[in-house]
DNA sequence: CTGAAAGCGCTTACAG
DNA sequence: CTGAAAGCGCTTACAG
């Protein structure tokens, strides 16, 4: 654990001087082929690392990129902070992140820090509310900074925004179910008043208005827990809802777990549920869940890109913009029961009285 | 956007030195409260930020952390990173983390990049064989460095090893279901000669064995599509396997749906099954899934405390640690079937035959 | 209690 | 093509 060489260290074991070590380590042309080697035998040699830190001081940008998320546990989230930091990291880049659980203090705590940790870039799918300023702090700083997922800040042209198109697709959720023939559709789920709440139910409502059909709202939490009470909540309190848009997910997992708790069938004649992201479970559960894709995989690579466009290309990002979402349907909102591979045909469980 | 202000510019507002100012920053008793009143003021009115790169240059340790986790998508590990990130970041250090998706040539890259970063620490949950030398390249950097959740390079006074009590854990998960009469125990879901599949294979081997119950083991990937496949298998090839211990929680919960699929009950008088890790859906679906708690949050913090330990106050790990686990009983591998609230009784689908 | 100076490991013009 | 020098923004003895 003795003191790691240096590029003195290295310089004085080739024969050369320290800037053209420094040459050698950016590639530049203008070091001869064989001096090249040279460098290079000898940084193997004594076991050089290259100290970021110290280059970073003189030029700029560190190649460290931060990454701020409201809820990291929350596969839809996970999903997108690991391909975004795959992304990066394949061009180079290192990913320094944090979760802030959704607590506006806590995420000022932690972008001040990255700040000081000198990201060259910030990257914010952000807690609603931005308590201590923030986004101020950011903007003082001048660091190139993109919210996504979620607009809190208003000034999109200094923190563009990128997001899947929520709206398109609790539109064709909406749509889907009605096409199904359904009678009464409840949207289930989102907190009230929050901005992802508002544009995933507004093409809900929408929808639901041109049929003349009366909509149905059950805000909450957006977890597991809350779409299992729903289930018991929507058999006792409004039996004649038969489908449901759910805000996403999770919720909508829940919702299929309560159903099975109460013996409601889900699907088919039973209550159709369609969920919202798309997370690798919906399609591994039984009855498979329906929902709206919204490639967050692919968004998270697509957000790597931009960013990296912008820092060194000085591409900036369109103030807002909007990747398109997809419906998948399955067992959960299809109009027959799922069949039942392995048994010829089966009894569905009768709706509780 | 310009030149971010630097503790010259501080000292020469509030009229000082720049060393007086370096010594505010680093909270020195001996500047006296109205010069740190003066200094405080000047840094506020300027925007001031502290830059970590050049004072990390001079003394040490940059006050960031490396985090390599082999899968974070699966949730097990997105718990374990995420409340090993927080605890961090309260203490105030910077988290970069890397995903590896189990390829040892991207964990050799990422660790790398992360010691080129600085980082003062690694904490790494392995990727199986280790391709380039990674482990090798940490040594020679001499950072801190310590293996959790899986063991890969023997070196563990180099690199010591931390994770939960598997062994206990699989003991105490067949033991469960040999106490309800199990007949016949199937081990499900794990790759072979993986570290991990032993241990969580060795509980189950050693309490099947002092039964005298011969042993059926069904290796496989880790995923929730994996179990799916063997709810049919098993069905079909092992009919009489009434009671399953599974690799992982994702393999119950895949084995579940499958069940669900083919009609095959779970808990009760079907198929009785217990997961393992006890990530937070287990509790939440229906039938809920037993599992063998990893209280892995808890771990999480754990590791922040020992490795900042280590850090800070030159408290090496022992070389290897075991935490306690625990079995989650619940409706997957309960005696009689799992109540449903708001239907009095309900008739069990019938088993494939 | 505060200031002047050297140095951390690199990069960047600028000479040669 | 390569070397000597200055400087990035801090910290750290060392004087005063």
């Amino acid at each position: 654990m003795e003191r790691r060489p240096t590029i003195i260290d290295v310089a004085r074991k080739a024969g050369v001087s320290k800037s053209t070590v420094s040459l050698v380590l950016q590639n530049s042309p203008s070091v001869r082929e064989q001096t090249r080697q040279q460098v290079r035998d000898a940084m193997a040699e004594i076991g050089y690392v290259y100290n970021r830190a110290a280059a970073n001081l003189r030029s700029a940008g560190a190649g460290l990129i931060g990454l701020v998320i409201n809820d990291l546990r929350n596969p839809f989230f996970t999903e997108f902070a690991t391909s975004l930091q795959m992304a990066l990291s394949a061009r180079g880049f290192a990913t320094v992140v944090a979760n802030t659980d959704e607590d506006p203090r806590l995420q000022a705590q932690v972008i001040a820090a990255m700040i000081e940790h000198g990201v060259s870039a910030l990257i914010i799918s952000p807690a609603y509310a931005d308590g201590d300023g923030a986004f101020d702090a950011i903007a003082r700083a001048g660091i190139p900074t993109m919210q996504v997922l979620r607009k809190v800040d208003a000034r999109v042209e200094l923190f563009p925004f990128a997001a899947p198109d929520y709206l398109a697709g609790s539109r064709i959720a909406t749509a889907h179910l009605l096409d199904g023939k359904a009678r009464r559709i409840a949207f289930v789920g989102g907190l009230e008043g929050r901005s992802v709440t508002q544009e995933r139910m507004a093409g809900y409502l929408e929808v639901l208005k041109s049929a003349g059909m009366p909509p149905l709202t059950l805000f909450g939490r957006s977890s597991r827990s809350f779409g299992r009470d729903v289930a018991r909540r929507l058999a006792q309190e409004h039996p004649e809802v038969d489908a449901v848009v759910c805000f996403n997910d999770l919720v909508a997992l829940g919702l299929i777990a309560g159903c099975a708790e109460i013996g409601r069938p889900v699907g088919g004649a039973g209550l159709r549920v369609v969920g919202f992201d798309d997370i690798e479970e919906c399609s591994q559960i039984w009855p498979s869940l329906s929902s709206v894709r919204c490639g967050i995989a692919g968004f998270g690579e697509a957000i790597a890109a931009t960013i990296l466009g912008w820092l060194e290309d000085g591409r900036v990002p369109p103030p807002e913009s909007r990747t398109a979402v997809q419906l998948m349907i399955r067992d959960s909102s299809a109009l027959s029961p799922a069949p039942r591979p392995g048994s010829p045909r089966h009894a569905e469980p009768e709706v509780p009285s």
